[in-house]
DNA sequence: TATTGTTATACTCTATAACTATA
DNA sequence: TATAGTTATAGAGTATAACAATA
């Protein structure tokens, strides 16, 4: 069963894989630069850059420099922690927040090609068991 | 629908995203080289550098340096065309699966754990909703 | 002194261009 | 001449180490 999802799931990766990618070069925004504005864009509160680092496994200067380049381009904010003048507070800016869903739909795409393939009844089966799941878990 | 599949698709991913790309690391082996050998891995049938080339969208200097350190470590064997002396073939060895397997692990254990936190409810719907669209895709 | 983040440096990876071998 | 792949080179990205500022 979780051999199964796991098939599903890999299979929706796959098959997105090169455009999302292609993407992400033409954008000229780096996996790193991704990862931080994925986690911005999802994140509740503001993050710092330590925080970044330890969500993404990545170096401190890989994200200082990745942010960096975030930054100039308008895609986040940065501000020092009036708390601890060491620490600076991120956020996504609006744009930012639209280059993330803007690369985030290709691979959305490829989901809802998957998904308009399906049978009308195996379609209906997986929304009415995914649905109660992505509820309770406040996905 | 197709938005609460993506949902779950990205909680899936980010769950593991910082051990996944630890393993690699620690693998010692780079995010090319690793949609190298999970193409290779998967494929039915022996594919060329050009052939990874396309479906990676990678470059093929790129896909030629990240094959030849794969061949190197004793991951992929490249062998000559024998109809074609300018193309190479490549195809993963045993130890190539195994390592290709070990890497995929880190994710599927992550697919494991959401699916044991289900209620027993929630994943006898999902398991039966996923399995028939295994069988008929082949997945 | 400890911690947060930046800068310096060396290494890896990639793309474009130039090249080699085969067709 | 065209194609498959390799080698050369320059640029981007990362990690470790050294540093600056604040706690």
């Amino acid at each position: 069963m979780s051999q199964d999802l796991g098939l599903i799931v890999r299979h929706l990766l796959w098959s997105t894989n090169r455009e999302f990618f292609g993407s992400l070069q033409e954008e000229g925004i780096s996996f790193s630069q991704l990862k931080c504005l994925g986690l911005l864009a999802e994140a509740d509160s503001e993050l710092s850059l330590g925080g970044l680092s330890d969500e993404t496994g990545l170096s401190l200067p890989a994200i200082s420099r990745a942010v960096d380049g975030l930054v100039q381009r308008g895609e986040v904010k940065r501000t020092e922690d009036p708390r601890d003048r060491r620490s600076k507070l991120l956020r996504v800016t609006a744009r930012g927040q639209s280059t993330y869903e803007r690369l985030a739909s290709v691979r959305a795409a490829g989901v809802r090609r998957f998904v308009e393939d399906l049978e009308p009844q195996e379609r209906d089966a997986l929304g009415s068991a995914l649905h109660p799941i992505i509820e309770r878990l406040s996905l």
